[in-house]
This record gives C-alpha cells, sequence and structure tokens, in this order.
DNA sequence: CTGTACACGTGAACGGCGTTCACGTGAACG
DNA sequence: CGTTCACGTGAACGCCGTTCACGTGTACAG
C-alpha cells in the first residue's frame, strides 16, 4: 500500500469521523501524524484528493455489484434499472456526507457511463425510442441525486425518519418511475 | 427601503455577478461601499443572510405564481403538479447558483409547505391513497432539485445543451413521474 | 564505499475567509 | 444641550488552502 493509498484511506476514515466540513488538510495531516504541506506530495490539490475518494467510493461499489442480478445483461430493464438506482445511492450512504462530496465532481467516470450506455441499450431493446430511453435514465438519475443529498442532509438520522422508512419512500418513488417510462413505451 | 433590505439587495445582485462561490463578506461589502464588519449591523451572520435571500427569492416567486392558472384549487392536480414543478425550476433557474444557495438552507419556508399540502389534498381528493400521494410530492421534488441542481452545475451555459432543449428534457422527465401516478391511482 | 537520486516531511509564510470588539460619528429628538 | 441610536471603522483572531526553501533518511549505481 503506496503513501498515497494511505493518505487517500486516512481521508475516508476522517470523512467518516467528522463529516464534509470536518475535512481539512490540516486535520487530515493531523490523523497521518504530519504536517498539512507534506499532504501535497501525494495530492496536488484538495480538490485532486476529493475526487480520488471518489472515484475509489464508486469503483469499490462497482465491484461489489458486478455479480449482483440487475447487472446481468439478460435481465429485464425494469429490474435492472431499480437496481442501478439502488446501487447508486447505496454507495452514497456508505460514508458521510457521501452524497455531497459525489456531487462536488464533475465527471461521473469512465466505469459509470458504462453502466448507464448499456442500461440504455437494454431499454431500446424493450422497444423504447432512443431519445424516450435516454430521458428515463437521466431523470431517475437526477431523483436519486436529489432524493439522497436531501436525505443525507436531514440532520444525524432521526428517529423520525428512519432507514427503512427511508427506503420505502425512495423505493416507491422510484416505482412511480418505472412505471412511467413502462406506459411511454409502445406495447409490443 | 431599509439599509437591511439594501444589503439584502446587493448580496442578490452581487449572486448574479459573481456566482455562490464569489459572494463574500468583503466583496459585498465593497460594493456597498463599506467594510466587512459593519455587514453585522445587518444580519448576524453570512449564513443569516443567505437564508434571508431564499425566502425573498422564493416569496417573490410564489407571488408571481399567485395569479397562474395552476394555483387554482379547482385545476386537475396534473395540472398543479406540472406548473408546482416547472415554478419551482424556474425559481431555482432565476439566479445564478440559485439550485445551491436554495439548497444550503433546510427550511422550506412556510408559504412553500403550504402550497405542497394543496397538492397533497388534492391528489387524495383524487383518490390517491394518503400514502400514494405524499410519496408522489416527494419524489417530484426530489426529482425537480436533483435535475436543476445538475443543470445548473454544468458550467456556464454550453451551447451543447441549449435552454429549449434542457426544457424538454426537464419536461419529458415530469412525464413520466405524472402517468407514473395516474397509473398507481385505482382509476375511478 | 561513496555519491547521488528520490521519497518524504518540516516550518514559515501568504492571501483569503467569517467573525468579534472597542471605538468613532453624525443625525434625530425630548 | 444632551442623549440616543443607526451606522460605520480598523485591527485583530483563528481558520482555511496553498507555496516554497529547506532538511532528512533510505536505496541504489559507480
Amino acid at each position: 500500500m503506496s503513501r498515497r493509498d494511505e493518505v487517500l484511506q486516512a481521508a475516508i476514515d476522517l470523512l467518516d469521523d467528522v463529516g464534509l466540513d470536518g475535512l481539512t488538510m490540516r486535520t487530515l495531516a493531523d490523523r497521518l501524524g504530519v504536517r498539512a504541506s507534506a499532504l501535497y506530495r501525494h495530492y496536488p490539490s484538495k480538490q485532486a484528493l476529493l475526487d480520488a475518494m471518489v472515484a475509489h467510493l464508486v469503483a469499490v461499489h462497482l465491484d461489489a455489484a458486478q455479480d449482483e442480478p440487475f447487472t446481468a445483461p439478460g435481465a429485464p430493464w425494469q429490474e435492472r434499472l431499480r437496481g442501478l438506482a439502488r446501487a447508486t445511492r447505496a454507495t452514497m450512504l456508505a460514508h458521510r456526507d457521501g452524497a455531497r462530496l459525489i456531487a462536488t465532481v464533475a465527471d461521473p467516470g469512465e466505469q459509470a457511463t458504462a453502466a448507464f450506455g448499456d442500461l440504455i441499450t437494454a431499454l431500446t431493446a424493450a422497444g423504447a425510442p432512443t431519445e424516450t430511453a435516454m430521458h428515463a435514465v437521466d431523470t431517475v438519475l437526477a431523483y436519486v441525486n436529489g432524493f439522497t443529498i436531501e436525505e443525507q442532509a436531514r440532520k444525524a438520522g432521526s428517529p423520525q425518519w428512519p432507514r427503512t422508512r427511508r427506503d420505502l419512500a425512495f423505493n416507491a418513488g422510484l416505482d412511480l418511475f418505472v412505471t412511467g417510462i413502462q406506459s411511454s413505451i409502445p406495447t409490443t
């Protein structure tokens, strides 16, 4: 494990401890027993470090999703769409301020775009016009982002809105989508 | 116009000029021909100023929407839902970094929650179970937030994605929703 | 064994941020 | 005339990201 990776890991640990606002070059350096300026040996800027964190978290979750049923090319698009949406939310929820963190980086990354592309082809194969398919995927992604950012913004897991109810609400909204898309596809 | 309101107006003007990241107490003070510390006579913190900005922008747009057709209690819920979603997006797009700015404040405000409540009752009146109605409104709001934040995050109006196409994409996603909700309501 | 590269870290500083505080100043008013 | 009050100043505090000249030790080529 290179020193660069150690810094990355420490940054992720620190994120879970103190949140995105508490994640400072100086606090991170403290945790590593080092001065802040030393971090610039490994990452040229804080933004570069944040980008690396996002890339790492997304990559880990994509690997974990590799052997999930919904990634199978033969699966019906409904299952794949739901699976991708849930996996995206799960990635964001896996770490404190995960949604906000991921939102700070513009580039979705290569693997992620590939997953979306596959889904679009699955939708067109099911009879959807290309335009509809692209809008559908964009829309569901916007929903996932909006839902999860707000979900995580609500301060520290309030007992008023426990995880099970949040999952229920998320899936209910997702289902609204799937049926909406279904109705938009010319019945074969 | 009280000095307090002048500060608020200058802050909004400055936001459009330099964006949310450029909106600093010192630059705002400069624009008013004043030192930064003077601003604390009128707002106890920068966050309080941001909150006031959001409240003002939302209030202005709610007033403007007062005599829009979709606010009529007699209008069909589809029209009201679409209208509310479009109005929310319009409010965010009305100023530079508007979506991000609005996202910084937690409390939705009194008028806004009232509008959502009315919509929920309209949905239940149309035959939707209360739970479905609440999920529907929450979902559409999450969609609007997710879509608009990402829309505005894409740097300075690229010619690749002009306003008309963005409107088209937004409305297409919105329609997916409306039909999805429609299918979830027991046909009367 | 010697020398040189290189990875890694230090310490001080820079400019910018939000914010505080003791202190002015001019106009309004009983 | 004296007081009040709205408004503003200037200096400072502690934080932030970032830069830069300068030290180490370890490893490896001659």
